[in-house]
DNA sequence: CCAATGTTTCGATGTTCATCGAAGAATAGG
DNA sequence: CCTATTCTTCGATGAACATCGAAACATTGG
């Protein structure tokens, strides 16, 4: 699944894909809303797991996915890394669901 | 976990999700930015499909998943089926991701 | 009824990915 | 050091899915 090489740089709609499926998972909306429901916005893994039901390494395989994306930034602290969702960047996504015409070039 | 089986519905984060995953691909991306692109915001698959450089079957393929999501609908006129693309449905999914916290149920 | 065109379905193939348990790495505290 | 705790990586497994060519289906026109 190459791209063409003619064409200067892949898509807007590869890259913007890319962000879509970082959301489109029912176990990292889950995590995002966790996190955005406290007031620090930020949890450690261990906190988050038994929160979605899910081991700890399956809950990091998916913080590892959403801190790629851009979406949720991961800090340690002494024993535990806590992550923080970032609300301007899943808003961002959405305005450009609203707005803009999805590019088809 | 589990769901509640009095629930006709699973979650709110499984069934965002499983608009987001509609929308979370290259392909159907591109199809939905050449739908709106019309003025009639309608193309036919065969008119799609070399539009995307991909062969008819799998144009079809996505097409039947972005009916699915509702995000476009289809309609038969003589030999072609039109599909058209329903702005308002993708502003949706953008306002939830902008101004809802994401639930965590 | 037959042929042509457009569309979908079917089967097969390869890839991506969610999940798990086990093992490795990092950090704090005796 | 050594141990306990937390977190990530690794390897494996099974499911979902994007893609293709071929076959089936639908509609229109001769």
């Amino acid at each position: 699944m190459d791209h063409d090489p003619h064409l200067p740089f892949a898509d807007d709609a590869d890259r913007f894909a890319e962000r879509l499926k970082a959301l489109a998972d029912p176990v990292r909306l889950r995590l995002i809303g966790q996190l955005l429901s406290e007031p620090t916005r930020e949890l450690c893994t261990c906190a988050l797991a038994p929160l979605v039901g899910l081991g700890e390494p399956t809950v990091s395989h998916h913080l590892k996915r959403l801190a790629e994306a851009g979406l949720v930034t991961k800090e340690r602290r002494g024993v535990n890394v806590y992550y923080r969702a970032l609300p301007e960047a899943i808003a961002a996504i959405g305005a450009q669901l609203q707005t803009r015409p999805i590019s088809h070039t």
